[in-house]
DNA sequence: ACTGTAAGCATACGGCGTAAGCCCGTCAAA
DNA sequence: TTTGACGGGCTTACGCCGTATGCTTACAGT
């Protein structure tokens, strides 16, 4: 015991953590360091003892996301686990708002995010997929996640853009007349459609 | 004629148009208003005089790239239409590398934007589509392009993630094998391989 | 008790978006 | 021709931001 000093020591998982917190309530945008180290009882160039730069940060707060997701089971059925999978991304992508923009903004190189995509791909593989269309797989899957979380995430509660702050739509007639399904459609069931569209062709690619 | 003044008056389009070529040549985060103002060579509050605030100018540059997509024809297959106008989406979305990100941020409520939306939906309606299919058909090719999109922009020339900064490897053997497929493939075969999948997936689904 | 070291703090710099007010060229009305 | 309003561009200033630099402080090992 070296007793308890009357200061939590400061380190980057706790920086992370915080941060994560942050972004969740409020926004990417009112992330700052200031800001981040006020929340953790300190001055904002503390935190760079214990991170390189805000990059850093941001780049862990992905990492902490994909640490969140269940990791596919490998003893069952690809599709199996691949559906249970995506959905589960789904779910800490929604939960998470920042989470989809800052991925395509830093990539996934963090060691959570790679090992996740590394048993992806090893699934596919296990399942008789070739190099190159378990790449092809893993792509699809990842653009219809985060394209459909992008889209659960526009506007808020209820007052979202197609509700509210759309323009007029009497040019578009389309449009217009899909903004009930833009607005409140339930999502995970619009997710499910697209996920078996891709694991079906998946599949039939596999049967040669 | 009214005699030509030494100053070429400033108009919205003027700066979106510079707005974009300086976001083409070192990205968005190099887009300020004193640096667009310097380009126009006028300092940066006279841009308010034309437009209210940073974002409408991002609002406009969305625009401008939706403006730049041939619509698809609507006399042809819709199978056809869809895959030439979603290549030619891609490749604008290349063109501009910072549209992805800027467009999940910002949405997609400008003029062009939702003429461009309004088209593929009447597209996919024409073709017996039902309005919920229809907004499913969006969502997909949406998400499938902006997510090829994306994986086509990571990196540059050829230093890319994948084989230069990218940490060691060595424990994600999977991700390991397939990076060649993740740096050097061909993009436009690829964003094929899943725009036919999709499109055979709809199909399927229109003929009950 | 002394001292090395690392953690936290204070200050400062250059850049950002933009609010507020000034200045001056243009043009319509007198 | 004069004048006076107006609008576009300019200047200044405010409060943020990320972070480089150097100081202070408190604990660990002797």
């Amino acid at each position: 015991m070296t007793g308890t000093t009357t200061r939590t020591p400061l380190t980057r998982d706790r920086i992370i953590d915080a941060a994560v917190v942050l972004a969740d309530s409020g926004g990417v945008e009112e992330l700052s360091m200031r800001k981040l180290g006020a929340e953790l009882g300190v001055e904002a160039m503390s935190l760079y003892n214990h991170v390189e730069k805000k990059d850093d940060i941001l780049d862990g707060m992905i990492d902490y996301v994909f640490r969140a997701i269940p990791l596919p089971a490998a003893d069952s059925d690809w599709r199996l686990s691949i559906r249970e999978t995506a959905l589960a991304a789904l779910d800490q992508f929604v939960e998470h708002p920042w989470m989809v923009n800052l991925l395509m903004q830093r990539g996934i190189y963090g060691p959570s995010s790679l090992r996740f995509m590394d048993r992806i791909l090893g699934l596919f593989r296990a399942a008789g997929f070739s190099e190159e269309d378990a790449h092809h797989a893993w792509q699809m899957l990842a653009s219809h996640t985060m394209g459909y979380a992008f889209q659960q995430m526009s506007g808020g509660e209820d007052k979202d853009g197609w509700e509210s702050n759309s323009p007029d739509l009497s040019a578009f007639p389309n449009v217009a007349a899909l903004t009930p399904y833009l607005a409140n459609c339930e999502f995970e069931t619009e997710f499910a459609f697209g996920l078996e569209i891709i694991i079906a062709g998946l599949a039939a690619r596999l049967r040669d």
